[in-house]
DNA sequence: TCGTCATATCGCCATATAACGAAATATAGA
DNA sequence: TCTATATTTCGTTATATGGCGATATGACGA
């Protein structure tokens, strides 16, 4: 029960369905995941913990970077079945196209060039 | 989008799980709600609405009675998968056999006499 | 070891949410 | 029309949440 309403609570964000969406397919670091959003760093990394914390979302360590990526496998069932209905809802709606889109763009950026900028601003 | 964090928030609450869990067969009204989770009758009011506005619950009035059903067929698909996820995960948890048991001797009570009971509270 | 860099945590603020009791609304029956 | 009753709405209060900037943490490289 608590495991469930923790995942439900983790998903009932529009923020977090974005991160969770963009994290399905591949791994995303969080300043990856700030370009996405348009977010504070602090507030992004917030969201990130609160659908790591609810199992939803699952990282790995590579020096200073972390890699998060949608929980796969290891993951409780029923974060991965709220993940699925989530995801799969949301891609019906015109807002996964264009977040896509986005992603598309980021992923071109040097990863290093994003951080330095955004550390800039 | 709109339409499934609404599903979403409307279901990430131990209450509206609950509410969800025990309209998934039969239909309610407010009072016995009001026995099933112990609340104030004007919170579990709330409680119903919210589901309601989100479209996971369905309402039929008949006289001073309104009644309460989980959304059918007529509702969005975005809510009924939701609803359908969390049922099935709350089937799993040890409070659902709880609550059945409880609905069960809920049921067995006379509506009036149950509505009664509670204005005298 | 020192600085830099990616991310996390903290403290704060504004807003949202859940709870209650009291009052309002709507309807059935006298 | 008056009353009883089932439910909703309102006003208030306590707590939760989402946002930010500032600072802490932990890891690499010089």
């Amino acid at each position: 029960m608590r495991e469930l309403i923790a995942a439900l609570k983790a998903v009932a964000d529009e923020n977090r369905v974005r991160v969770l969406w963009a994290l399905r397919r591949r791994e995303l670091c969080v300043c990856q995941i700030v370009e996405l959003l348009g977010l504070a760093q602090s507030t992004v990394s917030k969201h990130v913990s609160i659908l790591h914390t609810a199992r939803l979302v699952e990282s790995r360590k590579e020096g200073r970077w972390i890699h998060y990526r949608a929980a796969e496998a290891d993951a409780p069932a029923v974060a991965r079945s709220v993940a699925k209905v989530v995801c799969k809802a949301y891609a019906r709606s015109p807002e996964a196209a264009k977040d896509d889109k986005l992603l598309e763009r980021i992923l071109k950026i040097d990863r290093d060039e994003l951080c330095r900028r955004q550390s800039r601003e």
